[in-house]
DNA sequence: CAAACGTGTCGGAAAGACTTGACATGTCGG
DNA sequence: CCGACATGTCAAGTCTTTCCGACACGTTTG
């Protein structure tokens, strides 16, 4: 996880675990750890990969570090999977449709 | 890429590629192929990804095979993104109050 | 049927991610 | 100040991903 990639960011499930923590509301890096059968050290890196993809912010408090979701982290998600999701809609309208439509080849 | 993880597959920026390129309407594999500077089993092993996480449908067709959008498979991306979606246009309705509630600390 | 075509899969090499244990940094309490 | 605490970072091992070249398999064409 080098670079910043929001979607690399979510292909980790406890990462994504983690950004489902944070919407009850802020909590410090040893409490997130303290939610899984992880070492700290590993947490931390999740943490540093969430916010270098500018999914979390953070905010040191004396010696605790409090993380909070960061609202526009995942408006680059939403708006990837925007165009497809009218595609998408479109079609299960109809889901038989969907069926027809894969019948239609062109050789 | 071992399991079927929606998310680990939207991961890889050619698979995204591929996504978008399916919008315009199924399309064979060596025609996806042709579109990148990969070698073609590079891109076959990426439309094998993208079945198993459900993201695309296989058709053959002769010798062919047609691959196109599965209307249903970022369904499970949507629905994970929803809750968030909320939270962060709440937030985003004022950024202000964003930047204000960082300040927000309990010692 | 044989050659050409479209595509998937296998073996292996290079790169990268994840985890862990040990160490470093900064902060609080006495 | 000194020890305890909260947390980040480094080094190294292991597993996974990604890519390529070569080969295999079914389909079409002549």
């Amino acid at each position: 996880m080098v670079d910043n990639d929001v979607f690399s960011a979510l292909a980790n499930p406890v990462r994504r675990e983690v950004l489902g923590l944070l919407r009850g509301g802020p909590m410090t890096a040893g409490a997130i750890a303290g939610r899984f059968e992880l070492s700290r050290p590993a947490v931390s890196e999740h943490l540093r990969v969430l916010r270098l993809a500018g999914l979390v912010h953070e905010n040191p408090s004396g010696r605790k570090r409090y993380y909070e979701l960061a609202p526009e982290g995942l408006t680059a998600v939403s708006a990837w999977l925007h165009p497809f999701e009218r595609y998408w809609r479109d079609r299960l309208t109809s889901l038989s449709d969907v069926l027809d439509a894969d019948e239609k080849e062109q050789p």
